[in-house]
DNA sequence: GTCTATATTAAGATAGAC
DNA sequence: GTCTATCTTAATATAGAC
């Protein structure tokens, strides 16, 4: 085959894609080296650990993408509703109104590595944190705003489960709604 | 080895527990060889689709779980509310405290097989339907009855999530205690 | 109905040329 | 830094004895 080459951060969009389709072990090598036309050897060498090296990866990218995207819109200046607005506006793109699945879901089963399951806690974390800052400055003392953060994700993961599962995208949308409601005092 | 046998039922409560621990692909025969005391030959014999029908198998017995054990508890006499409160009691032993993982969450990538996902769509209708029932007799209208439905399994699937992800069982045990008030009028 | 044994294919992984 | 080629292991699947 012809010299390929492909920036990291394409190759890690095109793994995400793969990985949220067919989830961490659904996915082989043979699929990552055709999916981004690289053959296996030049995905060990950039990646010596292999897929597990992969998956790590690309969770640090998805990470990076949610503190360069979602944050900064959740710690915007403005009105607190307007950022819960926008920001669900930015998840809806992330998920592709619903038809992507949640990442952190799909590669969080138990059967998973302890480094895969710190980079997932320490990702939530990291969200629920930025929804619970901001329901704090909407004026909820830090309990009720860390309560009300992880309502909030946990509706998004759960309505992105039912979404997928009934082939219809209206939970979603209509969880992504009842955002700045949920994240804000009325 | 010794000659083994073992009930279909358990069997498939093996095969339950590898998917949920994981994945569909993260499963292979070998282990449900190990897991059943059955060699792979007889589990062909029994499944001569192999891994996929054994999938199938696994679905359609947890659905035939809910209408056995969760949808009887929805329907039985007494008040609403008392009745939510049992569901939730009963979800709570079937997800071991949200130490579980939802095995339609699990089984639902969009990578799988249509008979995959037709047997899963088929059951979380059945879910939503019986909580709707519920939702219903509490006095709701339909719509409001369908839509609460919806809402306490986005916010059973997405605590399931959260609880697994940072490792806490208390998002998940917050979910069900909401049921009773998500499901009823008050 | 389960076993042993084996065939076939694909997976993960590495060596060495360019 | 990517390639071709190959190794080793594990996966799916089947044949035939008991």
């Amino acid at each position: 085959m012809a010299r390929q080459t492909i920036s990291d951060s394409a190759l890690l969009d095109t793994a995400l894609d793969l990985f949220r389709t067919h989830g961490a072990e659904g996915v082989s090598l043979s699929q990552l080296s055709q999916a981004t036309g690289l053959e296996k050897a030049s995905l060990y060498y950039r990646f010596p650990g292999g897929k597990e090296e992969i998956i790590l990866a690309t969770l640090a990218s998805v990470g990076q993408w949610f503190e360069n995207q979602l944050f900064p819109a959740l710690r915007s200046p403005g009105p607190p509703r307007k950022r819960a607005a926008k920001a669900a506006e930015i998840l809806r793109a992330f998920y592709q109104d619903g038809a992507r699945s949640c990442v952190t879901d799909v590669l969080s089963l138990p059967g998973g590595s302890p480094q895969r399951h710190q980079a997932l806690q320490t990702a939530m974390e990291a969200w629920i944190a930025a929804f619970a800052a901001l329901a704090r400055e909407s004026g909820l003392p830090p309990a009720a705003a860390r309560q009300a953060a992880e309502e909030a994700v946990i509706r998004i993961e759960g309505s992105l489960v039912l979404s997928r599962v009934l082939a219809n995208p209206a939970p979603f949308h209509r969880t992504l709604k009842q955002l700045p409601d949920l994240l804000t005092t009325r």
